[in-house]
DNA sequence: ATGCATGGTCTCCATTAGGTAACTATGTTT
DNA sequence: AAACATAGTTACCTAATGGAGACCATGCAT
């Protein structure tokens, strides 16, 4: 196992299309309920959500707490675990603010403003 | 566009298989051939080393510097943009180096001393 | 009796990712 | 004359990703 293979494997856990988005989430909330983050992240199918739940709890991130009633109630929340992402997720929403900085600069600020946050 | 798709963009840029693991490389070593890349991840094809420096040059993370000789020589190295992104590179590899410890703790020493580095 | 609410699952389908192997150019070495 | 080196490109094929939409359970309100 080579240490690139160590650190892609490492990152495995939490990178993709849709994971640092529901940890940035939780981060933020605190504990969410599905339909909670199902509203936070629209554009995210039931399926993907689940998926990605199941994956992030197999992985000691997340903890799913289920209450017995109908209709169903479920909760998630960030393990101790998951503390020691934080600063990953801290330095994404850092970039992600200078990269919007850096688009605006580039094709100007009338068309930042457009896209409504 | 939400916040959740702004910040997603911007993960885009350097999220994915390779793209973290080549700017690991890029981060450490500096400027880089390609086949001294090629070397460094040696489980990256051709194919996909070349298409990830196209699309980090494109995004103005590297530069790419081409001598006209025979044989080719091309060099990679990290644009001025890039070093916003060392923040979140620094902070995956600690979480990796976290990670690894989170395994070694879980299934004991004498496996992770197996994985060799 | 009907419908709604929640937190899913399941199947089908289209798109994308990503690997392999062959091919390119051409100056230098054997 | 043939092979080597570098930095790719291209075609082809398979596997994985991910979306849409139907379906499920069941207690409560209408």
């Amino acid at each position: 196992m080579s240490m690139d293979c160590k650190f892609e494997s490492a990152l495995e856990i939490f990178v993709g299309k849709w994971k640092p988005v529901i940890l940035f989430q939780l981060f933020t909330n605190g504990t969410m309920r599905f339909s909670q983050l199902q509203k936070a992240i629209p554009d995210i199918s039931k399926k993907m959500l689940t998926q990605q739940l199941r994956e992030l709890e197999y992985h000691d991130i997340v903890n799913r707490k289920m209450y017995l009633q109908v209709p169903p109630k479920v909760e998630y929340t960030l393990t101790e675990y998951a503390n020691n992402l934080e600063p990953v997720l801290n330095a994404m929403w850092e970039w992600s603010e200078t990269h919007l900085k850096h688009l605006s600069e580039l094709y100007g600020e009338e068309r930042a403003q457009g896209d409504r946050t």
